[in-house]
DNA sequence: GGCGCTGATTAGCCTAGCCTAATTATGAGA
DNA sequence: TCTCATAATTAGGCTAGGCTAATCAGCGCC
């Protein structure tokens, strides 16, 4: 039998859920999670951590190197990607069965995540066609535990000259989600770097006839693939 | 301004939630939810619900006679129905639009409603056009806080040659559900009671070209409206 | 009117998670 | 190598909401 997101030995309480959605996220790139990235990502104290921190590797979610960070153990990633593929399927499902836009689903499912069974995922994920992306462009994963890695730049950091697709935004701050959706700069979109300013400075893109001033801090928010022009 | 189901003046918490719903329950017919029936409904130890009625009657949710038992305020009624209307919106979209069985909806809906938003449940309550039912024939509170009082009897009590519509079932147990389903006794039904045994005997009905023979303990579980002939 | 059963309450304890204040470890730079 | 800022941890406390054991109130029955 092959293990699935669908495990749940003993069930994991709300809290427990967060810490292990926000250490994934810490640990995606570098190696571990430090205690003060954790309680500042979650809004508590430190020491409130390191006492978590305790009982989670205690149940064998995480492993703890003191003074240095955690990261998930095997047990621990899977929990914390299922937590990942409720929240993103259900973002879906409020955005294209109930009329939510994709600024204000993130706080709804972040509630609904926790309460949710695996049948109601996957009956929702069922009636939405099996999505692999949610609003943002993030990936969703499977029910087996697997999660696509893509090799995404930053608008910022694309060459000039390069024809790029969209593919994903940061979807911390709704504000810039309603601008964005204003512009049109959604998933798929197709842009082509004009130029770039020096020092960090704004990059100016032709999206299909239009051309746009992208200013450094909202090109960071926007994930791009390379394409053959 | 009018007072609606909407005013959340503290959040509750989901274990207050549930108290205050079974004591609406249990306070529906007589005027005082005991203590210890109480705590048979949310299965916990008799001594938990004094502390927790204590907490209650301090934040005005619940009026408490020692020794008597408890009552909702019009603050805690109010914060019931609100529940009450969520867990039932909430049945009704997961066994329209989510292919729910109505023998298992009831679990999914007792997790979700302290989870959803009133925002959702009022997007769910527009997708299905505003329902006033649950499919179990409950009455859903409106978003104002008015509920359908509707002076029903059991099969049980039900007047030889009488003629009745069965207009709600109790949904404390999947199984029957699934067996009244099975029987096509769904609320709506016409049924001509043909006659009782003796000594709380059973019932025996026509539904439609059939007859039926209805123990007492089922009988006691289909809530009926009599009709004209 | 008093006995005793039942049900309610109080006393005292536990766990999860949070907090602040105090302490300790790490590691960069002099 | 030593110092010191920073980050992490420990110490100790708080609340919500459970629990068991012990006590107390209400009331039916003799």
């Amino acid at each position: 039998m092959h293990a699935t997101l669908r495990d749940a030995p003993t069930p994991l309480t709300r809290s427990v859920e967060d810490y292990l959605k926000v250490i994934y996220h810490l640990s995606s790139q570098g190696g571990f999670a430090s205690t003060s990235d954790i309680a500042a990502m979650l809004e508590v104290a430190p020491p409130s951590v390191s006492g978590m921190v305790k009982r989670l590797s205690e149940t064998g979610l995480i492993e703890h190197v003191p003074y240095r960070g955690v990261q998930l153990t095997n047990q621990g990633r899977r929990a914390a990607l299922r937590m990942i593929r409720r929240h993103r399927i259900l973002e879906v499902y409020l955005t294209q069965q109930l009329g939510y836009d994709w600024d204000n689903v993130h706080e709804e499912a972040e509630r609904l995540e926790h309460a949710v069974s695996d049948e109601l995922i996957e009956r929702m994920a069922g009636a939405l066609g099996d999505p692999h992306y949610d609003p943002h462009g993030a990936p969703i994963p499977t029910p087996g535990g697997e999660i696509e890695e893509a090799e995404l730049i930053t608008l910022a950091d694309a060459p000039v000259d390069g024809v790029l697709e969209l593919r994903q935004v940061n979807d911390d701050d709704p504000a810039r989600l309603r601008y964005l959706a204003d512009q049109g700069l959604t998933p798929g979109t197709r842009l082509t770097v004009l130029e770039r300013q020096p020092f960090n400075g704004p990059t100016t893109v032709r999206i299909g006839a239009a051309t746009r001033v992208v200013g450094r801090e909202l090109a960071l928010a926007l994930w791009c693939r390379g394409v053959q022009a």
